[in-house]
DNA sequence: CGAAATTTAATTGCGCGCAATTAATATGGG
DNA sequence: CCCATATTAATTGCGCGCAATTAAATTTCG
């Protein structure tokens, strides 16, 4: 029992729970969109640039068309997104934004304000905090290590 | 499209896709004692504290019985735990460890040590992220706001 | 005591996330 | 040119998360 790890040491808890208490502040927000969290993202992507292919897209948000491919066929029955094959190369699926698509940005640029405030964090803080969890992302996709001393 | 909010700029993300890079990163650890991440987390509570409801444990992790209750019978399928309902409260359930479920803490105990090599931070900054993040969790989970400044 | 309100789990339905597989297209070497 | 290999999406299967509902036990209060 005692050399048991310990819930409250853990880094990937706090992350874990953060994470969903997020998506749960989101629900609310985006449910006047008709978009999920994870729609929203991919919406993000495409506001950035439109156009992007499946693997493309995947790429910026870490996924891959097993999560993708039914979410962008959603996005395309509620009248957000076009999918159409490449001309090029027709294994790649090209993902424009539609009208309505594109107009939504306006509707959703309130979000980030509101969520920011209701994280009740300073501007500062939030890009410090988000610089450290994408370097420790990235530094979790490498290889990893043999030994150390940290907790989980 | 200059009023969108940008995917760069959200700390949302960044929790976002650092949990998911830490739950990959979890995966080939914990598949050898044939746990997931939600069910470690579930025996991390338990190793804690033996013998608690399915409520106590949903309130420790923020879960609810939907997801807790087909979790739970996937534990007690593979035997690290027992259900019961409660004597003198038969609403309850009350989950036990079983002999299985209480050794393997022993398997368990090395994964936070590899994990924070993994993630290649300092003991400090971990527990700092932490701290942090569970304050920004549970600021969100309070009423909100009307207006303020920052990114979601 | 007894009906109404509350608490606790279980159930249902849906949308991720991801591993593994499949299918179609493109590329490169002989 | 043709076959082996790569690449790209789609599909399948499973386990979360969570909202909404249901069912059963308990508590409250008139």
């Amino acid at each position: 029992m005692t050399n048991a790890p310990k819930l409250s040491d853990q880094l990937c808890f706090a992350a874990y729970s953060f994470t969903h208490a997020l998506n749960r502040a989101y629900r609310p927000l985006l449910e006047p969109l008709g978009l999920t969290y994870p729609q929203y993202l991919v919406m993000l992507v495409l506001w950035e640039a439109d156009g992007q292919t499946v693997k493309e897209i995947g790429e910026r948000l870490k996924l891959d068309s097993g999560t993708l491919t039914p979410l962008l066929k959603r996005l395309e029955t509620i009248g957000y997104v076009s999918r159409r094959r490449g001309k090029a190369d027709e294994r790649q699926v090209i993902v424009h934004l539609t009208d309505d698509g594109r107009s939504l940005s306006d509707k959703a640029a309130g979000i980030p304000v509101e969520l920011g405030c209701a994280m009740g964090a300073e501007l500062g803080e939030i890009a410090d905090l988000r610089e450290r969890l994408l370097a420790m992302r990235d530094r979790l996709g490498e290889t990893g290590c043999a030994i150390g001393e940290a907790e989980g």
